[in-house]
DNA sequence: TAGATTGTTAATCGATTAACAATC
DNA sequence: TAGATTGTTAATCGATTAACAATC
């Protein structure tokens, strides 16, 4: 495999997406893709797939195309699936619960540990067979457990004290539910938002532009 | 104002942060911010701040910067809070339920009409006063009210059916919450989704370098 | 072998950054 | 006015696309 001396955020936001279309193919019973028509159902170009592999290595071969289990297995090691990363959640309540009761973790090689909240009325009960915890409790949690990831789904006026708890206490990386952009109190910890707001103004622009397209252009 | 021609998607993502960011300024009662301060805040540069506001004309002025409440207004504009758009909500499982209950949608300028589903259990009622209707009367509902965005929480093998149905009967955009990458059957309607299986992805991924460096560079 | 398709370098395109005149 | 900061063009940088030799 080559090294990747340093790969761009345009290609890592789309290993994800190699990843599920891979699992898709392999699902449907396909042995083998080329960059052509891997790039057609996923509205890229031959050329960038076969670029956006080429920062790891080659993993196809010349003459026949890609192995689509080879490969899949491949973009899932790069991304880090098989690694045993864990995680725990912070926030349980409308979304939090819905995402530990929904999301497949081990699918992508999660494993979620615990989950915790200051209401009475959650700490000490499971849900969907995971623990909760009081907050108080986080720091001596992490410091039993190797926990990689927190996810942050607490209200917003939380989110930033949170967020430092986590980091200082030696996650890896925050996975950030809130509607406000924490700034890390350390240099190692990545944080990953996902801000549904975001995208739905970004969609709000969008269909805007088709409205009343003479009031924006010309 | 000045017309845009083509705005890049990279712009366009960044619009809904400096929203956001305009907005927590504007309520720490901040009056007036030059691009270099903004783009300091926002981990941009002053330059690229310019040229991203440069897109829609000028909203600054020369030796003084920009006002927050204005240039706030500006890009709300830009993004289409104030057109009134409306939504309705395919699923109220999990994840539909605690975005119906949680998420602000009036704040940035939608309102949610209704939501659908199949279970007899919820057909009938409400949550957080939004009405539920059984799924078969999607199109009955489409052609009643002006909908501008379908927001996808069903099941995954449910994801690509109900997107054609909303495409098929009028609305703008679907927002998919669903781990699939519908296709649309519509030239003119516009997919956005929130993936979060791709965003803990590319966190793994992030996480995953800083485990054995070694192993990746060099 | 001939055909297909990758790996890999080069060319192009687009986005970010720099620079500076305009002007508040 | 002098100082500050934008609007706007030019330069740079990086990502995408094109091309083609390598090779299965």
């Amino acid at each position: 495999m080559k090294r990747n001396t340093k790969v761009s955020t345009a290609v890592i936001r789309r290993l994800p997406r190699y990843y599920r279309h891979l699992s898709e193919l392999q699902e449907a019973g396909v042995v083998r893709i080329s960059s052509s028509a891997l790039g057609k159902s996923m509205g890229l170009t031959a050329s960038q797939i076969r670029q956006d592999l080429f920062c790891f290595g080659g993993f196809g071969q010349q003459g026949y195309g890609y192995k689509v289990d080879l490969l899949k297995e491949e973009v899932g090691e790069i991304l880090g699936i098989g690694r045993g990363h864990t995680l725990v959640v912070l926030g349980t309540g409308n979304l939090g619960r819905a995402i530990i009761q929904n999301f497949r973790f081990s699918s992508i090689g999660f494993q979620l540990l615990a989950a915790f909240d200051i209401s009475p009325a959650v700490v000490g009960t499971r849900i969907a067979g995971v623990p909760i915890y009081h907050a108080d409790q986080l720091e001596s949690f992490l410091a039993a457990n190797r926990v990689d990831v927190g996810m942050l789904t607490v209200p917003i006026a939380a989110a930033q004290r949170m967020g430092d708890r986590l980091a200082n206490a030696g996650v890896k990386g925050i996975w950030n539910f809130t509607n406000y952009e924490i700034t890390c109190p350390r240099e190692d910890v990545v944080v990953e938002s996902v801000h549904f707001s975001d995208s739905l103004l970004a969609l709000s622009y969008m269909i805007s532009q088709r409205e009343n397209p003479e009031e924006e252009y010309q």
